[in-house]
RNA sequence: GGGCCCGUGGCUCAGCUUGGUUAGAGCGCACGGCUGAUAACCGUGAGGUCCUGGGUUCGAAUCCCAGCGGGCCCA
């Protein structure tokens, strides 16, 4: 025997229904169950993006969980199959610094000698493992449903070993490759990094013009001008550029000879006297020699030659069209300084430092040398302007130091070679919104280049590369069966496949000699890449791969455009010619109330469990699926929450209603058939309404528009259900005997909570689990076990458009008639005798006929009247001054009375048919024609009106003596019921009633005495002065009333 | 410097794809009212250079161009 339905808690306890529940889900296995009741049905596969584990969530981070929760939880109920598999990227250059950190050291020589490789992989693994478990318990507060007990990570040797084949699968379609480049490069972290490892901030550097002295010139001081940021890499300068296109001046200021673009001397030299000696073509200028600046103190260059060279790259925004070319030190420069057979000089070690070739800088961090360098050249007359520059520059993503550019051999993905497939492959892929796909990320790769994915770092996946010593042939290890299968040296038990063990294991090579692994590990972005297949163990596990993969469907923020996107695609295309996603929903970013981006630094960061603190997770849940479009950066606001808590208060409120009754009557809607319960008018709207709802909710979920989930189900709460529906009710409910038409309204108002909680559910799982508990399992035998094993739906049926439409139309009427009785001052207690509305429209007529038993009651009237006109009003028509005054003169008095006296209808029939209205005034006949009359409208006494839409709503507010008795009865009920109130009496309990009065009030009243018994559930009701229990004394319209309550022994 | 997105009352957002009466809503504010789901609700009111400037058009918040501000990404 199922239990009655409880009463509610009279107050939304967002914390204390949350840790219910999720005591609940834990207890009973919810999560696993609801999984394994969908186990037939047709699969919908996602990957999760994993977050990375070095510490706790942000907002942003809980966003993106809740949306991908919220998608899932949907797509469960809709009867799909999913793997709901949790992700996280656990290696890489911040955990290896946070850990440095902790460990109080500053380098890789500390990590290799002070600390050991082995300790330090060991702290970084316990490291992301904490951290993995505090974010974990993080993501289930905020109610995410994902398999949290078997999530893939990153440094698990089944899901390494995924990436290793697909490295070995890159080599073997010739897409690894092994070259010399110029990279990006964080000399604090002594190792290369990808593009997408840099961050962009603004910073000062210098900014200097030096002059290049002109070899085999007449003129002894001639120079060739050249401009740059980064004095450092002049020691590495080898050529310099100029475009082939633009003329190249040389121009005579104060005793010297500069030449430089001419576009650009006006930026330069507006303050000086300079005089243009002669202009040339750039490509004129190709082969010219000139002297080092730095010769002196550089002795190598003396090896070298310096010549100018001409490149399309050269530009004219900055500087002086003679580009300052360091093959070492910068991308562009390494291509021309390749084309044209420069030697790759670059100084500079893996630290940033100075090697042996940078002369006397030897020793020097490049960016400390910077002072030093400038001064050099000063000293050397050939520093012609120093100022300083504040740009965009590269930082290291983690640890912020300025990135510099190195020529180092790295390992490298030939992107550049499966570019325009990946193109291709873009347009395979649905994105939300379009444009993310279509342009944004189209433009992106469009732009990529060759991938680095070689780091000299530690707390990675080791790239899988071993090479012979003897013969420098290289072999890719795809699993660890195949290395453990070739291993002659080295420990092959436990996790071997981390550093430091890796490194010691050595493969023989066909030639005879040995084989050792490269020392790299890869780019973390490879690691998460590849979690597409690694996730599934794929091709240790074949099965799963066979199931789940590709994805129907990723979603995550715009900055994985260069990510997670990206790195994807690279990696699906190189394993199997093909995207490893479906569909993708980009969504935005998290900024604070004024648009910035939350920062530490800029103390604005709001931390998601502060929220779910104050208003719980479901709200949280709801405000971020509803503050806008998925896809646009969210402005966190404190005061849109407290809004969407005020719609929960609500929704609870109506829960309480709700119950409270239902409780009262013992109602279980399974005890009924059809034939006990009448439904009325606004009981099968308010049904065709959830419906309508569920059908635009379903809609807007499945294209992944939460935001128009979420507000039409705001809408539908505050508007159609609280303000609306529940008002419409509340008199039904107050009937105590078992009655078909309360019954109506019960089952009604059960289907509709019953129905937009499942509605809900997806978003917000705690409160809708609490409700569901109460109002369904606790009263149906087959309920499932929780919400969210409930399917999803709604019935095309039960959807009445014209009802909604004439409900609509009803509403606007009833707004009217309460600014009517605003206007007259009447109150909404008080009953009126009548109302007309009146309009053109036929279907404002249709409404107000068959929904007239909702106007009657809301509008407070004992009578409804529809009609396309109202024909009580008394037009009143008045001389035209303005045409007749010049005409009657003296007259105008008197036709002012005829006119009067004249009913303004018969005037108005007169001139539409005649045309002329025609006056006796002194035996004289005056023929008044249109515009001589003025006509105006005149409501008869009592009437007040009220314009709606499309028409007018018309109130008749005389008071007869029955509806004043009736007035002064509801006076009387208000006041009671607000001592009940004081009281703080149970709905149902029963009372005595004692009134004193004077007999003028007594008699309006006693015709209403048993009304007015029954709606303050008054056994007794006594016109007398009794000593009570509880006493106030009333001013009801002028009247003292003094009203005592008795309490009665229940039962 | 380039790509993409965003810019509408004090705040948060609809409307823009497909140009067309007086640009809507919620919150907030002011005033009045209601009171057995009341930390709710109802009515009235104030509040807008639709980021700026040009263009197309009979007509532009909407389409086009340029610029400004913000976000993300890149050089």
């Amino acid at each position: 025997m199922k239990m009655p339905i409880r009463e509610a808690e009279k107050s939304y306890n967002s914390r204390f229904i949350e840790n219910n529940i999720q005591d609940f889900w834990t207890n009973n296995d919810i999560y696993k169950k609801t999984n394994k009741m969908r186990e037939n049905c047709p699969k919908f596969s996602f990957l999760d993006g994993p977050p990375y584990c070095s510490g706790r969530i942000h907002l942003g981070t809980a966003w993106n969980k809740i949306i991908k929760d919220t998608f899932l939880r949907f797509k469960s109920m809709s009867g799909f199959n999913l793997r709901r598999q949790a992700g996280w990227d656990a290696h890489g250059l911040p955990i290896e610094h946070k850990v440095e950190g902790i460990l109080g050291i500053k380098s890789k020589k500390d990590i290799e000698t002070k600390v050991g490789i082995q300790n330090f992989i060991e702290k970084c693994r316990e490291f992301a493992v904490e951290n993995k478990a505090l974010m974990t318990d993080q993501f289930k507060m905020l109610g995410v449903w994902m398999d949290w007990d078997n999530p893939y990570i990153t440094f698990d040797p089944k899901y390494m070993e995924s990436c290793w084949w697909t490295l070995k699968t890159a080599h073997q379609k010739d897409l690894l490759i092994n070259d010399l480049r110029v990279i990006t490069w964080c000399p604090r972290c002594e190792t290369a990094l990808a593009l997408a490892e840099i961050d962009y901030e603004n910073k000062e550097d210098p900014s200097i013009y030096v002059k290049f002295p002109l070899k085999s010139s007449e003129h002894v001081n001639e120079y060739i001008l050249v401009w740059t940021t980064t004095p450092w890499t002049l020691p590495a300068n080898m050529a310099v550029a100029v475009h082939p296109d633009f003329d190249y001046a040389y121009i005579a200021v104060d005793n010297e000879i500069y030449m430089m673009a001419e576009a650009l001397i006006e930026t330069l030299f507006a303050e000086e006297n300079y005089k243009i000696l002669k202009v040339v073509k750039g490509s004129k200028l190709e082969g010219l020699e000139y002297k080092h600046p730095l010769l002196e103190e550089i002795p190598i260059h003396k090896k070298f030659e310096h010549k100018i060279l001409v490149g399309e790259h050269v530009s004219l925004t900055e500087g002086t069209g003679c580009v300052h070319t360091a093959p070492g030190h910068g991308p562009e420069d390494f291509e021309i300084g390749k084309k044209y057979g420069i030697p790759i000089f670059c100084p500079v070690d893996e630290a940033g430092l100075f090697e042996d070739d940078a002369g006397k800088y030897v020793g020097k961090f490049v960016k400390d040398a910077d002072a030093k360098i400038m001064a050099d050249l000063k000293d050397k007359n050939l520093l012609l302007r120093q100022e300083t520059i504040t740009h965009r520059y590269g930082f290291c993503w983690r640890c912020k130091t300025p990135i510099i550019y190195l020529a180092t051999k790295q390992w490298f993905l030939k992107i550049t070679a499966i570019k325009e497939k990946m193109l291709k492959e873009l347009e395979n892929v649905n994105w939300v919104p379009s444009w993310a796909g279509e342009s944004r990320f189209k433009n992106w790769i469009e732009n990529a280049r060759d991938w680095t994915i070689s780091r000299q770092r530690y707390w990675g996946i080791p790239i899988p590369i071993w090479i012979c010593e003897e013969c420098e042939k290289i072999t890719v290890v795809g699993s660890i069966n195949e290395l453990k299968d070739q291993a002659v040296k080295g420990t092959i038990h436990g996790d071997f496949i981390h550093r430091p063990h890796v490194d010691e294991i050595i493969i023989p090579c066909s030639c005879g000699g040995n084989m050792t692994r490269a020392s790299d590990v890869l780019d973390v972005w490879i690691d998460s890449g590849v979690a597409g297949w690694a996730s599934l163990y794929y091709p240790q596990d074949k099965d799963l791969f066979e199931e789940w993969y590709p994805y129907d469907f990723i979603t995550e923020g715009h900055d994985q455009t260069r990510g997670w996107f990206y790195s994807q695609l690279g990696c699906g295309m190189i394993s199997f010619e093909g995207s490893p996603y479906k569909k993708v929903l980009m969504h935005g970013f998290t900024l604070d109330e004024d648009g910035r981006k939350m920062s530490k630094s800029l103390g604005n960061v709001v931390e998601p469990d502060e929220v779910a603190d104050k208003y719980g997770a479901d709200i949280l849940r709801f405000y971020l699926l509803w503050a806008n479009k998925p896809w646009e950066d969210l402005r966190f606001n404190w005061d849109e929450v407290k809004t969407v808590n005020k719609m929960f208060n609500i929704l609870w409120n109506v829960y309480v209603f709700a119950t409270t009754y239902m409780a009262i009557d013992n109602f279980n809607p399974t005890l009924y058939s059809e034939n006990d319960f009448k439904l009325r008018d606004e009981d099968n709207w308010i049904i065709s309404r959830i419906n309508t709802l569920a059908k635009v909710v379903t809609y807007s979920l499945d294209s992944l528009h939460f935001h128009k989930a979420t507000r039409s189900i705001n809408n539908f709460i505050l508007e159609d259900l609280s303000r609306w529906y529940v008002r419409l009710i509340r008199g039904r409910t107050w009937i105590e005997k078992e009655d078909p038409d309360k019954l109506g309204a019960y089952f009604a108002l059960y289907t509709v909570i019953e129905h937009l909680i499942t509605l809900i559910a997806p978003i917000t799982p705690y409160i809708t689990e609490e409700i569901y508990q109460n109002v369904v399992r606790g009263v149906k035998n087959d309920a499932h076990l929780s919400i969210h094993m409930t399917d999803w739906g709604f019935d095309e049926d039960l959807i009445n458009k014209d009802l909604e439409k004439n409900m609509d139309i009803i509403r606007e009427i009833i707004e009217a008639c309460a600014r009517a009785r605003d206007i007259a001052k009447y109150k909404l207690r008080w009953p009126v005798s009548e109302i007309i509305v009146v309009s053109e429209e036929k279907n404002v007529l249709n409404a107000t006929e068959s929904l007239k038993h909702v106007l009657m009651e809301q509008a407070n009237t004992k009578e409804v009247i529809a009609s396309r006109q109202f024909k009580d009003l008394k037009i009143k028509a008045k001389p035209n001054l303005k045409t007749l005054g010049p005409k009657l003169r003296g007259n105008i008095p008197k036709v002012a009375k005829k006119l009067e006296k004249t009913n303004g209808k018969k005037i108005i029939e007169k001139l539409e048919t005649d045309g002329i209205f025609s006056v006796e005034v002194d035996d004289k006949i005056i023929n008044l024609t249109v515009d001589d009359v003025l006509l105006e409208t005149e409501l008869p006494e009592d009437i007040v009106s009220a314009d709606f839409d499309v028409g007018s709503v018309f109130i008749n507010t005389k008071l007869t003596k029955d509806i004043l008795s009736e007035a002064m009865a509801r006076e009387l009920i208000r006041r009671i019921q607000d001592m009940r109130k004081d009281l703080d009496l149970d709905v149902e309990a029963n009372i005595h009633v004692f009134i004193r009065c004077s007999d003028k009030f007594g008699d309006l009243i006693e015709n209403y005495s048993e009304f007015i018994s029954h709606e303050i559930r008054a056994e007794k009701f006594i016109f007398k002065a009794n000593e009570g229990y509880y006493t106030k004394e009333w001013n009801i319209e002028d009247e003292k009333v003094v009203i005592t309550i008795n309490l009665l022994e229940k039962g």
